[in-house]
DNA sequence: CAAACCGTATCAGTTGTATAACACAGTTCT
DNA sequence: AGAACTGTGTTATACAACTGATACGGTTTG
């Protein structure tokens, strides 16, 4: 079963494009595998504090992506191969990074500043 | 006079918000300085394709946060002091900074394979 | 079988963003 | 002084996102 312990809620970004997010990232990093259970559209919207309808509009999109398999009636699964893993995982990845880099570079830093910034702000989270 | 001509609006992001970070990346980057006449309402509205009262939103908002000053009739201009540069740097930077570090951690990546990847595509785009 | 869940669908209502069309008063400039 | 700008404010309209409520039929489980 999909966890959802570490989700919040954002402030602006639409709630079903974090819902997907939060799925895309949860395969990325490993953390979801193949198969795997996705909690009902109404669980998952009485957990969150959330309309159905707008986690059943992320999992549709997610359905139509062919990550998650849903059969009426039945309990939603996931379904991720290797090329899908690699190519969200990539999206994600290579996507965040390059805002990112355009960002910075657009506020003047140079490459090391950024990197530098980025580097000290890395130890002042926790883990990794 | 501050400049458009790099702006180009973007797709899901709310334009008024576009627009105060347009601004904001120009006095972080030094590029706007103080006392600089800021476009008309209806001038950048017509340039940029956008309804007068949009414009009007960004401008208010910025006035709000003492960025810009407006007298009723008269030109508008900015008004940055070398605390509020600092400031708007430090948001700027930092807070992007800190989005893309915890999206590279959630997707599992460790702190030199984020860099690495980042420096990759600081190369890949044109300038610094 | 029957209860309890599930996915799916529809309807109306609210909020935030943006558009459109004005109007009014203050300023700048010739 | 008068024209051409400026900032400011109002009202109506449109659309997407999200909420709230409700309904139908399929699947699972005791």
């Amino acid at each position: 079963m999909i966890s959802f312990e570490d989700f919040v809620l954002g402030d602006g970004y639409p709630i079903y494009l974090q819902i997907i997010r939060h799925i895309k990232q949860g395969i990325a990093a490993g953390a979801i595998g193949h198969q795997e259970e996705v909690p009902s559209r109404r669980a998952l919207s009485a957990l969150l504090g959330v309309n159905p309808n707008t986690i059943q509009k992320a999992y549709h999109m997610l359905e139509d992506e062919g990550i998650i398999v849903s059969r009426s009636g039945a309990k939603s699964y996931t379904s991720v191969d290797e090329d899908t893993v690699q190519h969200i995982r990539r999206e994600l990845q290579a996507g965040d990074t390059a805002v990112w880099v355009e960002a910075m570079k657009r506020l003047g830093l140079s490459r090391d500043q950024a990197l530098g910034l980025a580097a000290d702000l890395w130890e002042k989270g926790q883990e990794n």
